[in-house]
DNA sequence: AACGAGTGTGCAAACGTTTGAAATTTAAAC
DNA sequence: GTTTAAATTTCAAACGTTTGCACACTCGTT
């Protein structure tokens, strides 16, 4: 039961006035004269007058609020890189909605197609792990909702992209182990499905071929989560393989790997190094303290947002634009210092 | 540059009737016949008509929007709260705004503001840790927007609330530290000027008189994030106070504390068990696990949601409701098994 | 032949705002 | 005391939808 809030036209009445010359007043239009906008602006913060949104929204075909859709919403990147939306959108008087896809393509869709129907005059997405299709991106686009990606995005779709250097990352993160003297280096690597797992994967390699060192393809495995970590660095041990550094394709996988490192006894960093990907806050927390990659979410949130807003507010179509974002790493104790 | 969708003006011109029989036929109303029903739905099929939510908006003064004030959301508790109450949302044709205070007490003013001026049909609140006055939630409540709180709240501001049973959660946690035969527990606490700090503390207290075990005051120091626990277990530790367990106001706290304690060469569980509040994400890479209460964060952000709908539905007011959700304590290793 | 009931449809106003065009008032010029 | 231009204000339509009411028809009754 909301109480109706004074209007324009609540203005006009008291002043026995129309409520075209009180619109006009309020926006100082030239026209008016100057006591008849004094009047106005003076009942009008009496009043606490505040224009309808609702109402300009619909005259203005145009509602300042943004869409956006994210695989997870607990996760510590992904909130980062909401953080830094809303003080960008904040900033330029737009508002945002959020909504999760569960890493689910049948949600993602679903979400798009809800935001598709609603107000939003953009849609800022991260693609869920599984989503190879895009109609329902390519749908919102036909209605003239700008899409922005960011993170994780669909290379056919041709849209405005945010991204992390996920190559650059690895590549230092694996050279570094390579410098400290590591020659046996494994790569948990994410989905090859997706650019992050394959990019960080080509990465690792890379930095392999740069420094001369030969690669062998048994100590890459498929491992991107912290309960298959601790299988998996458990199996490896058991069998016996060779192995001398662990960069993984996230921190969590890196934790299930330090943790099964430590508890078989072997240390780390003397016996083992392990680099993680992504500085996730718990980094900081496990013991040792994990050396990883920062991915800058935040950073990544307030860009990603000012491309909406410049594609929103731009009324030619300007070709797409993809802005890769450099990683960091942060060295810490499961690395030897240089 | 949105490209205008398919209107009931449109179906109405093309068929050659009305608006108002459109908009009639489409709801199914009584007064229209079947055939005009029919032509009407066909078409509005094929041109793949929606209603447009702004229009309908403004009509019904009703957004079907929310908006979310959370201290943080890079922060596990709060992003499974959003979680939640986007779950609820979704599921009754609600969208959601989420804006962060960064437990900035000016800030959050800030953002109710915008809310107030904007199309929000109801306000789901956590306030900052600052937060002691409560003109800008009384502005909105004025306005006939409903508030309801969530884990954080105004004790004098009346209004429907969901919480966690702080008290009960850190009595269950002290007994069984007690019953584990432990006798000098420390509590590093949570701010006294908050709720959640007063209610943790005083079921630590409450478990000592209980359980007969005498409480030593000293014992209870102001320490609740991860930093200032590497520090203040450092100088416990320095200043041999005796202690053999220490329960914290939330697992950051709880993951430096064992940290140290492990640094320290001193034995958890077996010297010194520990166990926090939040069950966040980290408390199972960390070594030893933590022990933990669990804070059912995803359904109070249900429930708080649910509350909100059923007050905006509401006609009449009703008298304000607070539902407290039960903890439960998610024994780990940094506590001796019983 | 007039009546009432029932059926289907359209008109117009409303939600709050903006804006081009028209209308009115004011002031200046002749 | 006109005429004319300038200054100010109002009208009306528009954004897309809903809904009370009126209207127009068609029946079957009296």
């Amino acid at each position: 039961m909301k109480s109706p809030n004074v209007t324009i036209k609540d203005i006009a009445r008291l002043l026995g006035i129309s409520p075209s010359t009180v619109s006009r007043a309020l926006k100082d239009h030239p026209d008016i004269s100057q006591a008849t906008k004094d009047q106005v602006n003076k009942l009008a913060a009496e009043m606490n007058y505040r224009p309808n949104p609702i109402a300009l929204s619909l005259r203005n075909r145009r509602s300042n609020v943004i869409g956006v859709v994210i695989p997870e919403i607990v996760h510590f990147f992904f909130s980062s890189v909401i953080s830094g939306i809303n003080k960008v959108a904040n900033e330029h008087g737009f508002s945002v909605m959020v909504s999760q896809s569960s890493e689910d393509f049948e949600k993602e869709v679903e979400v798009c197609e809800t935001f598709r129907h609603s107000i939003i005059d953009g849609l800022l997405i991260s693609v869920s792990k599984h989503t190879t299709e895009y109609e329902h991106l390519r749908r919102l686009d036909e209605e003239g909702i700008p899409v922005v990606f960011f993170d994780r995005m669909i290379e056919e779709f041709n849209a405005d992209r945010v991204l992390i250097n996920d190559y650059e990352g690895a590549f230092e993160a694996t050279q570094y182990l390579i410098v400290e003297g590591r020659r046996r280096i494994m790569h948990f690597a994410g989905p090859q499905s997706r650019l992050i797992g394959k990019n960080r994967l080509k990465g690792y390699l890379e930095a392999h071929r740069k420094n001369g060192v030969v690669i062998d393809e048994s100590l890459v495995i498929n491992c991107d989560n912290f309960e298959s970590a601790l299988v998996q660095t458990q199996r490896i041990i058991d069998e016996g393989v060779k192995f001398d550094a662990i960069f993984t394709v996230n921190d969590f996988t890196a934790a299930g790997v330090v943790k099964t490192l430590v508890k078989n006894g072997i240390k780390v960093p003397e016996d083992v190094s392990v680099i993680g990907f992504g500085n996730d806050y718990m980094a900081e927390m496990i013991e040792p303290t994990l050396t990883t990659v920062c991915q800058p979410g935040f950073t990544m949130g307030e860009k990603a947002m000012q491309m909406l807003i410049n594609r929103i507010n731009s009324e030619k179509t300007l070709e797409p634009k993809t802005e890769v974002l450099p990683t960091k790493l942060i060295i810490r104790n499961t690395t030897k210092k240089r």
